[in-house]
DNA sequence: TTGTATGCGTTATCAC
DNA sequence: GTGATAACGCATACAA
C-alpha cells in the first residue's frame, strides 16, 4: 500500500527526464524506440499510471465523458447509465461514472449542487445527465464547448442541451391503442402530475383518448411515483360508479400497485381489469406480475448518446435539439389474461 | 455557460491578492472582515465554488469519501451506496459515488483497473467499496493511511480493509429455522458456487441443516445468480423423485425464478412449495410476489461505515476485521401460503 | 532528441 | 493582516 509513483519517479527509474516520461504517455512519436521501452518498462514496473486529473487540469479538458446519474434506485436510471458507458466504451471512449446528490428538505428535494461541481470541476469533454433533474442550473458553467446530454427527460432550463429519449406521446398511444384494441373503452390513467415529465404523459394519454374516440371515457387520477400510491389510487378509481376496465400507470411501480388492488378486488369478486406500465422494468417481465409496458429502447439511447458524443460535429448540430426515440410496446399477460 | 472562476478572478474582483481569497475559504480567521466580506460577495457574484480535485492534488488529500459502487444493477448495492452517503452526510463528511466498470472477456468478469485507478487518483480520505470485487489488488497502490472498507463482501486480497457486512450464517440459519417450525424437512438451495459469498452461504445452508437434525434431507442445486437460472434450477430439483417441499435461494432474484416454475407446477397439479430468498429487494414485497427473505440491515450496514470513517482512529483500530452485523428474517406469504 | 521553464487551481510557508 | 512564492502531477512550448 505505498503512493501511487508520479511520472518523475518513472523517469528517474529508466534514467531519463521526465520530459521525455511524459511523451511516452502522451503521443505517439518522438522518442526513440529503445528509450521508450526502457520508461515503458519503469512505469510498468512501478505501478505507474498517468494521473488523468492532474492531466485534465493542465490541459483544461479531460478525456472522458462525465456520466451523471441521477437516482440510484431507479433501475431505468442505472441501465441506461451503464449501457451508455459500454456504448462509449466501445467507441474508445473512457467515461466516469457519479450519483448526484438529492437532499430532502420540507419535502421538497434539492440537487446538491456540490456534487455536480465536483464531477464538473473534472472537466469532462462531454456531459450526459441520466434522469431528469429538478435545475439544471448548475450546469451553466459549462464551457460552451462541452456538450450536455439528457436522457429520457427534457432539459428544464438549459437550452443548449441535446435531449435524448423515447417518444412519451407514442408510448402511451401504444398502450392505449393496444387496449382498445382489445375491446376496452373504459381507459383510466394514474400518475403524477409534478414534473415536465409526468404532465406530458398525462396529456398524451388525453389526446390518444380523444383520437381513440374514447373523449368521454378520459379519467385520470393522481399518484405519486410508488407503488403504494398506486395501489391507493386504484382502490379509489375502481371503487367508484362507473368503474374503468384498464388502467394504464404512468410507470412500472404505480402499476404494480394498481395491480395489487386489482387483484384484490377480483378475489372479492370484482371483474378484472386490465392494467399497463411504463418502462419495462426487469419486475415486470416477472412470471407472477408479468406487466403489459412500454420499453424505452434503453439500448437505443445509449447507443444513441454516445454517437452524438463520439462523431466530430455531432454534438454542435445536434445543439438544443430533442431527439426522440421510437418506444416498443411489450404485452404480456396483465392486459392480455388480467 | 461560461467558464468556471477560479480563485484569481475572484482576487481581482475584490480587489486583494490570490492568498488572501484562498485564506477566507480555507481558514476561519485570519482575514479582516470588511476584506472577507468583499471576497465573499465577489464570489457570490461570479458564482465561484473552490475547485476540490485542484485542492486534493495541492493537499496530497482530499476532504472526501470515495464510494465505489460495483454493481449498479443489484439494488441491493445501489442502495447502501445511498444509504452510506447519507449516513456520511449527516456526519458532516462529503463522498463521491463513482461506479466500478466491469468488463466481461470469454465469459469471466474482469474489472477494469481504470476505473479504479480514476478515484484513486482523486485522493479520497477513504474509500467504501460496495459490494464483492473479483479482485482488489488495484487498492494496494493505496497510501497505509487511507482506510478501505468493503461493504456486504470478504475482502479478498486485502488484509488491511476492514468489512461490514451481515452475517450471513445467521441470515441463512434464520431461514432454515423459519422453514423447519412450519413443518419443513425436505428444504433444498439453490445459488452459486462461484465466490465467497456464495461459498459461504451454502455452507451455511449445509450446516444449518445438520445443526437441526436434517442431515440427510440436504440438497443443493447449483445456479446463477438471475431468476431465469433459479427458474431452471428449481424445475430440476422439483421434478426428481423425492422433491423439496422448501427451498432457499442465495438472493431474491433467484428465489423469483424458483417461485415462477413452483408457480407453473402447482397449476399443473403439483403440491405448493415453500419459497425464501434473500436481500429484501424491494421487489420481494410486492403483494403478488410476498417473498419471504432477509434483510442485511442496509442501513446499520451505511451507519457503521460512517461511524468508522468519521470516528478518529476507528479505522486504524478496526484494520482487517470483519464487522458482522445481525440480519433479519421477513416472514412473507412465500413460505406462509405457498 | 533532450532538458528547462511555465502554468492549470489550489494552499502552505514564508516574508513583509 | 497581507502578499509573493513554491509545489502538487502533468504537458507543452521552447531552447539546447
Amino acid at each position: 500500500m505505498n503512493k501511487r509513483p508520479t511520472i518523475r519517479e518513472v523517469a528517474d527509474l529508466a534514467g531519463v527526464s521526465k520530459s521525455l516520461a511524459a511523451m511516452v504517455f502522451s503521443s505517439e512519436s518522438g522518442v526513440s524506440p529503445d528509450r521508450r521501452d526502457k520508461v515503458l518498462s519503469a512505469a510498468k514496473k512501478l505501478g505507474y499510471t498517468p494521473n488523468q486529473w492532474a492531466r485534465s487540469l493542465r490541459a483544461g479538458a479531460g478525456n472522458f465523458v462525465g456520466i451523471l446519474l441521477n437516482d440510484l434506485h431507479n433501475p431505468l436510471l442505472t441501465e441506461i447509465a451503464d449501457l451508455t458507458r459500454k456504448a462509449l466504451l466501445e467507441k474508445g471512449q473512457p467515461s466516469f461514472v457519479s450519483a448526484v446528490v438529492i437532499n430532502e428538505r420540507n419535502g421538497k428535494r434539492f440537487v446538491d449542487p456540490a456534487s455536480i461541481h465536483s464531477l464538473l470541476d473534472l472537466r469532462p469533454k462531454a456531459l450526459v445527465v441520466v434522469g431528469g433533474l429538478p435545475d439544471l442550473k448548475p450546469f451553466k458553467s459549462l464551457p460552451e464547448d462541452v456538450p450536455v446530454i439528457v436522457a429520457t427527460s427534457p432539459a428544464a432550463g438549459l437550452p443548449g442541451a441535446i435531449v435524448v429519449r423515447a417518444d412519451d406521446d407514442q408510448g402511451i398511444r401504444l398502450l392505449a391503442e393496444h387496449l382498445h384494441s382489445l375491446g376496452h373503452k373504459k381507459i383510466a390513467y394514474v400518475g403524477p402530475d409534478d414534473s415536465q415529465n409526468s404532465l406530458g404523459r398525462m396529456a398524451a394519454y388525453k389526446k390518444s383518448m380523444v383520437d381513440l374516440g374514447l373523449e368521454k371515457y378520459i379519467r385520470t387520477q393522481v399518484a405519486d411515483r410508488t407503488e403504494d400510491r398506486g395501489f391507493a389510487a386504484a382502490k379509489l378509481l375502481l371503487q367508484e360508479n362507473d368503474t374503468p376496465t384498464a388502467i394504464i400507470g404512468f410507470n412500472d411501480n404505480i402499476a404494480f400497485g394498481v395491480q395489487n388492488a386489482v387483484h384484490q378486488l377480483t378475489k372479492a369478486g370484482f371483474p378484472p381489469v386490465a392494467v399497463a406500465g411504463y418502462d419495462n422494468t426487469y419486475v415486470s417481465e416477472l412470471d407472477r406480475i408479468s406487466l403489459t409496458t412500454i420499453e424505452q429502447e434503453k439500448e437505443a439511447i445509449a447507443i444513441k448518446i454516445a454517437e452524438i458524443i463520439t462523431e466530430p460535429g455531432a454534438a454542435l448540430a445536434q445543439r438544443g435539439k430533442e431527439i426522440k426515440l421510437l418506444p416498443r410496446l411489450i404485452v404480456r399477460n396483465s392486459t392480455l389474461n388480467p
